[in-house]
RNA sequence: GGAGGGGUACCCAAGCGGUCAACGGGGGCAGACUGUAAAUCUGCUGGCUCAGCCUUCGUAGGUUCGAAUCCUACCCCCUCCA
């Protein structure tokens, strides 16, 4: 196999069909890359980038990537995987989303070489027999082959008549951009699939349906989702997101790479197996892991800093550079578990009594162990509970 | 409409008059070990002016020296039958 191929095969869940991505990449034209995203969910972590990582490794090589934006599929609600009817969106709450979807997908994709398509260019347009023509195209059978469908079907749960148009919907999107592969989750496939078929009915080549996997989270075992509370935001702090890739377990750590990574396959390959083989540290790889993501959301000056920080503070154990400045109010004399709460370290008095005898908070570097203990007041000092949570405190008169 | 089961802390789940701020598990946090790894082991996991006090077991009342536990009413969930 050749190594573009094997780069954007990476990571891939399916190819459908592999043979002909192949052959049309060997046509030395740009393929048209489609992927359609409802701007359903505006705060992004890392499990939505799969996706657009994939169409950045195709735009490194060449190719014209379309990000379609579903507003008019997302007022309806995507039913795959879905036990129940979704709940319509509105227009405005939309319009909202597609903002800050777009602004933080172009810190992946490369804004000059994607084209921004909306559904509701041609389906705005659609009139009530174009549509009756599309939904003759298929038949209720294979509408009903669908798992989720299938599922809720045979459980006697609802599905209403436009659930149905879905996917012929998503599939005429194909059709109008005359996409040469699309993109999408595993959940997708038969989406995906039903391009393929109207494209082929309307005398277009079939697309290329790929899929690719849902990203584990931060625990390996969950895919990440903000519910699970295992999600690596894009927004997040660099800090956190260099700490958050670093607490990765290794296994994890490479499916990371292939998910997310812009290295190409060769790259990777010598990665691995200069750890794995040659006896490198894992932690360096994870180090570059960490490096690779930060820099592509926040900057490569941020990335620089982030590792700076995180080597000083975790391998080399001391305090960061840069630390928040804290004020807190006493009367009189200021109790240590006052000032933790007062500081924002510890959510109550309690938890800090119990954090102080369990020896995980630091006066100055030098462990505390009693409760009672009350905080110099004619100078700041430096608080930490943990390892993560730091502050230089200084107490003034109430 | 009829019959039954249930609502307990972040989640699951025990408890069914005092020894219950509430067993156990999960998750989380902290300590040890480390590569902030992971795994493992240990501790903690309502609040406060903390050897004491205050508030919490669906909601509101009641019985009792004392209630998550008993009684009454109400709200909500689930299962079976029609």
């Amino acid at each position: 196999m050749n190594a573009v191929l094997a780069t954007l095969l990476r990571g891939a869940e399916q190819v459908l069909h592999e043979e002909d991505l192949d052959k049309r990449l060997q046509e030395g034209r740009p393929l048209r890359v489609k992927a359609g995203f409802d701007p359903t969910a505006p705060d992004l972590h890392l499990g939505h980038t799969v996706l657009m990582h994939k169409m950045r490794q195709f735009q490194e090589l060449g190719h014209q990537v379309v990000f379609l934006i579903g507003d008019f599929t997302g007022r309806i609600g995507d039913p795959s995987n879905r036990k129940a009817t979704r709940p319509m969106l509105t227009a405005q709450e939309l319009r909202a989303n597609q903002e800050t979807y777009l602004e933080q997908a172009f810190k992946i994709l490369d804004r000059e070489r994607t084209e921004v398509r909306f559904n509701s260019e041609w389906m705005d347009r659609m009139t009530l027999d174009d549509l009756v023509r599309l939904a003759s195209e298929h038949t209720v059978a294979r509408m009903l082959e669908r798992d989720d469908f299938a599922k809720r079907y045979a459980a006697g749960r609802p599905i209403a008549v436009h659930e149905f148009l879905y996917p012929l919907i998503q599939g005429y999107d194909s059709v109008m951009l005359e996409a040469d592969v699309e993109l999408g989750g595993t959940d997708q496939t038969f989406n995906l699939l039903v391009g393929r078929e109207l494209q082929k009915r309307r005398g277009q080549p079939p697309q290329i349906v790929m899929t690719m996997p849902l990203l584990e989270g931060t625990d390996g075992v969950r895919k990440m989702s903000k519910s699970y509370d295992n999600a690596i935001g894009i927004h997040e702090a660099p800090e956190q997101v260099f700490g958050k890739l670093m607490s990765l377990s290794d296994p994890m750590m490479w499916r990371y790479f292939d998910l997310l990574s812009l290295r190409d396959e060769q790259e990777l390959a010598a990665l691995r197996q200069r750890t794995e083989e040659e006896g490198g540290n894992p932690r360096d790889a994870k180090l570059e892991l960490a490096s690779e993501l930060v820099a592509r959301f926040h900057g490569d000056a941020a990335a620089v800093r982030a590792q700076e920080d995180f080597t000083k503070r975790f391998r080399d154990r001391q305090l960061p550079d840069a630390l928040e400045e804290v004020t807190v109010r006493a009367a009189g004399v200021m109790p240590l578990p006052n000032a933790l709460l007062q500081a924002r370290l510890c959510a109550s008095t309690s938890e800090a009594r119990r954090m102080i005898a369990a020896g995980a908070v630091r006066i100055d570097q030098q462990k505390v162990g009693d409760p009672k203990c009350e905080l110099p007041m004619d100078r700041p000092v430096v608080l930490q509970v943990g390892r993560r949570r730091i502050a230089r405190v200084r107490v003034l008169p109430k």
